[in-house]
DNA sequence: TTGGAATGTCAACAAGGCTGACTTAAAATG
DNA sequence: CATTTTAAGTCAGCCTTGTTGACATTCCAA
């Protein structure tokens, strides 16, 4: 019932942890994403890709190179399902499959300059919301919104979440 | 590139807006939202049910009496799409849809014992990963969990959110 | 050389979004 | 009172994205 969580202050005071306040926070979680993915969602919907389409982008983006092992262990769904998106990306000249140099029955996906293009645009669209929110809310809140995200993740995701970092080639 | 955004110092230090750290940010938010839902997932598995159903009953539950239109711009979906989720809730006895009082065009929906039970169960799952990430992080990253949230939200969905509240009958 | 791992593919299915068209009932409006 | 608008529900059909299961291919490694 009483609001009053925002103020910084508040120091070791568990009693914030009312069953209104979490209900506050998982419908906070539904909205915000529902914002955090609508940007790029107007974007994909001209190119007829979805979702799937920007995961699997922005995470062959990040680790240029990576097996379609790893990406399934990121993006947590079956091969099959993963192999459609690729299938179109690898098509429409997105995404390059190479064959593995040490190990030749993997693949190492990279981005082409249209697949740059396009991951570029998309993100680029979902940074300028995130920046506007970080903006707004301050340095400070950034820092608790990580924590409390980098908490709310399973174990394995957050190692993996935790390792993730830029491999330029 | 450069980690450290963790420091609660950092004060009005604007450098920490980097792609890098945006991107981190965009992760979480991907990452944090699949443990946000898996516990509630697993739940509604063994019901035949899914996502859509847990997002109905929530609503419902919040919003005692709520017209079904009240409850499409809540989730952001078709009323046809609503309609075949809420027609399983009404068939299996978990939701009750009475005609309106004062206009009798609206129907006014409510859980029953049954659909209460099974909407506790979930939300109870969700809660509980929600209540450790809180106390993981501490009181002041919720506020600023909630901050960046909020400010994430689309203006008028932020509003909705901004007015729900507990209206037991 | 054979077993197993990594990858890819085909088929079938389900959930849950969407659009469009249409009905019914009731309220609001002229 | 007649007309229009609104709320709700329904039917049909489509798309994306997830799932299983079965199976083929390639090729590293024991």
């Amino acid at each position: 019932m009483a609001e009053g969580h925002g103020s910084a202050s508040g120091g070791e005071n568990l009693l914030f942890l009312t069953d209104e306040q979490l209900r506050k926070g998982i419908e906070a979680m539904f909205f915000a994403y529902r914002g955090f993915t609508a940007d790029p969602d107007r974007i994909l919907e001209d190119h007829a890709y979805g979702r799937a389409h920007h995961r699997a982008l922005h995470f062959i983006n990040r680790t240029h190179g990576t097996t379609v092992n790893n990406l399934l262990a990121l993006l947590g769904v079956t091969k099959q399902s993963l192999n459609r998106v690729l299938r179109s990306l690898i098509e429409d000249g997105l995404v390059e499959s190479r064959v593995g140099r040490t190990d030749r029955r993997e693949r190492n996906l990279y981005l082409t300059p249209k697949g740059e293009a396009l991951e570029r645009a998309l993100s680029e669209a979902q940074r300028e919301r995130m920046r506007a929110a970080y903006r707004a809310a301050g340095p400070q809140a950034v820092a608790g919104f990580r924590q409390v995200l980098e908490a709310m993740m399973d174990d394995d995701i957050r190692r993996q979440y935790l390792g993730l970092r830029d491999r330029r080639p």
